[in-house]
DNA sequence: GTATGTGCAAACTTTTTGCACTTCG
DNA sequence: CGAAGTGCAAAAAGTTTGCACATAC
């Protein structure tokens, strides 16, 4: 997938956020860093090109970006906040054996999943939104 | 539902755990506190009737009932972690107004699951549990 | 008695905060 | 120009660690 700055720029206009090259150079690292990563990988990736980037700017941008759902954050066990750059729906891998985090799509799952929940209301909860956490371990592992 | 000291005691033994006072009340405080607590919350409820237990401690003895699997972490989007003493497989709903996890059982969806992953393999990937984050909002919220 | 567990305090890691300075629009 | 964003460094929050002492078995 090939990542355009005019897209990300375009982004931000549509969310009313100032395009700085920090956010560009961030957000950018969240897409390019595809396999959810945390605050410090991407602090890591950026000071290559932006040597003087401070990190509570990097977490402060973060944060910004989440709430505007141009990115989300991803749920784990671990007490480090990973990051994910794909909004639209899906769910994840889990491995038990290495940290990775893989995305998974299933649009056969999410019409069972919706239609099991259309008949069996959860009493005193009304339901927005379903993601699976499948553990389990990749062959490579 | 009662919690017996003895059963917890049992619990101990049957994982080879030596049976002290710090780790009995940790796990019954676990118990007690069942909508998924922190270390924070476990230390605060514990202190009442053990005021000289050590935070290190608390977190040592986690670490300890989570290995030997007594206990779950709860995976959340925020970088406290959350302790779960219901072993049993079970899904958690998720409260966007409050911060509150409540448990969620339904065996016609596991089975559905189970069902839908015996003909769909997804590949590179062997599963070993799936866990639906069910988010929404709770109707007192 | 001995291996295992606990208390304590210091250190570490990740994230947040406040404020002066800078930049985008 | 003015509102919004950034850099910096200090601090907060959560968790881990090392070691002497204590306890379960």
């Amino acid at each position: 997938m090939k990542i355009l700055i005019e897209d990300i720029r375009n982004k931000f206009a549509e969310k009313g956020l100032k395009i700085t090259p920090q956010r560009v150079v961030i957000l950018e690292a969240v897409y390019k860093l595809n396999n959810h990563p945390t605050a410090d990988n991407i602090i890591e990736f950026i000071r290559e090109s932006h040597p003087n980037i401070a990190i509570g700017t990097v977490y402060k941008v973060l944060e910004t970006l989440v709430g505007k759902g141009l990115i989300k954050k991803v749920t784990t066990d671990k007490d480090i906040m990973r990051y994910d750059g794909m909004v639209e729906k899906h769910h994840h891998l889990y491995c038990t054996e290495c940290d990775l985090i893989e995305d998974y799509s299933d649009e056969e799952l999410d019409n069972l999943l919706k239609n099991h929940f259309k008949n069996k209301n959860i009493k005193g909860f009304k339901i927005e939104d379903i993601v699976l956490q499948i553990r389990g371990t990749f062959d490579k592992c």
